[in-house]
DNA sequence: TGGCATAGATTGTTCTACAACAACAGCCGT
DNA sequence: ACGGCTGTTGTTGTAGAACAATCTATGCCA
């Protein structure tokens, strides 16, 4: 949580990430500063900043765009959640305060799902993992995954289905913590394995029926 | 490997790593850029870059520091170490690439070691350590292993008693793998458990010393 | 001695200017 | 008509100056 004080690059990774630029856009300087009134250096400096997280794309001399991630890079996604993930949950303590968060999570999922609001059904299944992660109670892991989870909010956005995305996994949040609380770390990594398995089957899906037809 | 091109933020990133500015040092951004021969904008930007690494401190109005990691840093450092080199060496195949660049480090550092270069044999070591992590043929995990591996080295740069740090460790990357050759991932993963442990009490230990006595 | 106000220095931000480069359009030759 | 070349145009990269906002330190006063 470092700079809650960093207002303008915050609040371009929040534009960015709710999807108000669409993934692949051209982030022009001139029009982007003159619109977020600011000027064309600060405005830079947050770029930089933002293109350092992965969540835009900057190439010299054309300028940055919203990432746009391909299907190379859901899968490191992926991997790089199954390593971080699991192995927070291995060695999770059910007493750890993040437990709350869990919970907390797989609650509003379940009223989200029954309200069929698919938005605020997304924010929480990645809460839920976000609680995962800090149950390793390390400050490097949790900024990995930030970006990385947001990252893949972006290839999200383009599916643009997100009741196939997110509503498979309500049950299973909910399983994953009974499995954690009853059975401990290690079962849970497991069964977490394979549900992140499955979920990142059910993103190239989607992925590859929307770049082939 | 992204952005060779870009200068001056790798020069910066370079003379840090090298130790030309000590950790906790203040970097001046009038001072500096005159040095350096560049702009306070252009500067500003490299730090946003570095600060997003780690290697920097910034405190809004109080401007940047070389990043001097704490005992909490280099624990959860370590931490995340033994997340990702664990993981990449477990599920790593033996007939990977960075297999060679594995037997390149450890050639590399006896041979330092027999010179009694100590710069060489940390920069080897850590070589050793990157080759493992490259087995996971994950970018977002080599990024962050990238950046923490820097700011280890800040750390040692505090302790400054390199043949300490690295010497003990130069037959352990030989055994290491050796057992990764000779009987897989998992059994190569559990020792270099150990190895990290041990590492880390070391670095520990010189760490407390130079602060309390 | 301790607290406070002022002065100095540094950072945060904006503006302007220009060089460096990339994309595009139109021209030329074949 | 087509491919390649060249100049034009727009954008980014960088520099420099200026000023506001904020921190730090000095010195004053009680």
């Amino acid at each position: 949580m470092p700079d809650v004080e960093d207002t303008l690059t915050n609040a371009l990774r929040r534009r960015i990430i709710d999807g108000e630029f669409a993934p692949g856009t051209r982030l022009s300087e001139i029009s982007l500063a003159e619109k977020l009134g600011v000027s064309r250096n600060t405005l830079r400096e947050a770029f930089r900043v933002l293109s350092e997280q992965g969540l835009v794309e900057h190439v010299p001399h054309r300028g940055v765009s919203v990432a746009s991630p391909t299907v190379a890079d859901v899968v490191d996604i992926y991997r790089a959640r199954r390593y971080v993930e699991t192995a927070a949950l291995a060695a999770g303590s059910p007493l750890h305060p993040a437990v709350t968060a869990m919970r907390e999570a797989v609650e509003q999922s379940e009223t989200s799902l029954e309200a069929r609001d698919w938005r605020t059904l997304g924010t929480a299944n990645m809460a839920f993992h976000d609680a995962i992660v800090a149950l390793a109670d390390s400050p490097r892991l949790e900024r990995l995954f930030r970006d990385i989870a947001a990252e893949l909010r972006l290839a999200f956005l383009e599916i643009d289905n997100p009741e196939a995305l997110h509503a498979p996994f309500v049950t299973r949040n909910r399983a994953l913590l009974e499995t954690f609380l009853e059975h401990g770390g290690p079962a849970a990594a497991a069964e977490l394995q394979d549900y992140l398995v499955l979920s990142e089957r059910t993103v190239l899906g989607a992925f590859t029926r929307l770049r082939h037809g």
